[in-house]
Order: C-alpha cells, then structure tokens, then sequence
DNA sequence: AATATTGTTCAGCA
DNA sequence: GTGCTGAACAATAT
C-alpha cells in the first residue's frame, strides 16, 4: 500500500540507483498499466538516454531523464522497484523492466494492476491533470494551508486525509496512524474539531511521516507505540491500555483506540 | 467459495 | 456546480 512515506523511499531507492546510467533496452511487460503513452513512444523516448533527476508529489513518482521526458510512476496498492544485477532473477510481477549499459535492471513490479505507468514532459501539468492537492511533506505547505484545507469540509476528517484532491499522499494506513497519535476517532467531522485540533494533526502529520521515511518504512524500524505495527481488531492499544477497534470508515478498514481516540460523531 | 485487501474513479445523492 | 459517499475494479491470499 505504497503512500507517500514508501514512495518517498522508492524515490530514494532510485536515485541511489538508477541515475545517471545509460538505458540500453526497455521492456513495457504489461501494457494495461500504461497511461496515455504508448508501449513504442515509452521505448523510444527512454532508450538511449539515462534518468537524472527525480522527484515525487504525492503517491507519485517522476524520473526525469537527459531528453526531459518524464517518466511517472504510480504504485497502486502493490507496487515496488527493484534494482538488480543481469542474471538475478527478475521480480514476478514485473510491468516494466529497464536494462542499463552497466549490466543492471531496473524492474517496476506491480502484482494488482492498479498502478500507472505515464510519460510526460512537466510535472506541473500532470499534477493539474490529476487534480491532486499539494504535498503533504512539501516544506512549502504550512499549517495555515492545513487548515484552510480542512475549514469548511462537511465530511470525516479521515476522508479530508485521504482525499488526494484536498492534500497529496496520505491513504489508509498512514490517516489512521496521524489520527492515532492526535487522540482524534477518524470519523469526527471535520466541522467539530477545535482549531488547536486541526493545528495538532498537520504537526503530527508531519512528524508520523518523518518517521515513517526515516524509518525506511519497514515495520520493524518504527517506534513499537506506533499503530502500523498493530493492526489487529481486539488487541492491546501500544500507547494506552486501550483497544484497538476495526471498522469500515470512508469505505476503509481502519483502526482505532477505543480509549484515547474519543468518539465524537 | 466467499471475503478481504487499497488507491482511484465514477455514479448518484444532498 | 459542489462536496461527499459508496460501489466497482484489479489480482491474489486466506
């Protein structure tokens, strides 16, 4: 379930690297992920040239490479990158494959296909398409856009966090763990909470985020009071005694603690 | 065999 | 038109 902190890491991943090194072949192994790009101009367009940069807003990747075409990655729900040496072996489910000159592969693998595989040539224009809100982690959104955000939504907060339109790269798993640490149940209505509240959660939004990057979102490197780690209905809260309840909310499974996660409907 | 999983999209409702 | 909810979809594991 690849949010913004496992696409953050990708985005690492890649730039530690598929950098700078040139594509000698490109194999699109399933043309159903495909956005608007066909299977030949993606071909086209990446051999023979070597990705630069990168860049992520969101759920989304970019790598943008020495022709500026801009290859953008989307993880759905199952989605990862693996970078790896000729004659290992490739992951199963792998969508698309590039070759580099220097003997690795780069595989984009992706099991459920609700991934995208896109180029275009300015992010700018593609985050308009998509209509996606700014980026939670980008240092240029302040508490102030936070709130202005969440001001005025007569929906649950949940449904706020995970609305990518509203802001870009919570989902499920990440909107239950900020609402876990603010002591607030994800189905208050955005219109009950207090403006401390709403300051509360994008502090601690950024600060569960943070580490969740820095933890390189493997489960065993996060903090043992964190809920990723314990999501199992009817099981001790790690932070309070409590227990953690599962119900479907914003048409999701989500966790919460019944005691320090009060209920206000 | 039926159910659960999640991000996105879209039909439909207030 | 807007904001929101809920269902559908993909592919697989249990």
């Amino acid at each position: 379930m690849p949010e913004l902190p496992d696409v953050e890491v990708f985005r690492r991943y890649l730039d530690s690297t598929g950098l700078h090194k040139k594509i000698e072949n490109v194999d699109v192994k399933d043309a159903d992920l495909l956005g608007e790009v066909s299977s030949l101009k993606l071909k086209r367009q990446l051999n023979g040239s070597s990705f630069e940069n990168t860049d992520r807003h969101g759920k989304y990747l970019f790598a943008r490479s020495d022709n500026d075409s801009i290859l953008v990655l989307h993880f759905g729900m199952t989605g990862f990158l693996k970078y790896f040496k000729n004659g290992e072996s490739e992951p199963e489910h792998t969508r698309l494959l590039i070759d580099f000159e220097n003997g690795y592969s780069l595989a984009y693998d992706c099991q459920r296909k609700l991934g995208l595989i896109e180029l275009v040539d300015d992010t700018t224009g593609f985050i308009e398409k998509q209509e996606l809100g700014p980026d939670f982690m980008d240092d240029n959104f302040k508490v102030s856009d936070f709130t202005e955000l969440i001001q005025g939504r007569r929906g649950s907060v949940k449904s706020a966090l995970m609305n990518q339109e509203v802001m870009a790269g919570i989902g499920n798993v990440y909107s239950d763990e900020i609402l876990f640490h603010a002591g607030i149940h994800p189905e208050t209505a955005c219109s009950n909470l207090s403006q401390d509240q709403v300051k509360e959660l994008y502090r601690i939004g950024k600060e569960v985020l943070e580490k969740a990057i820095s933890s390189q979102v493997e489960p065993e490197k996060f903090p043992t009071d964190f809920l990723i780690t314990h999501r199992e209905p009817d099981t001790e809260c790690p932070q309070c005694g409590g227990t953690i309840k599962k119900e479907t909310i914003s048409g999701r499974s989500s966790y919460f603690c019944d005691k320090h996660q009060e209920q206000i409907k």
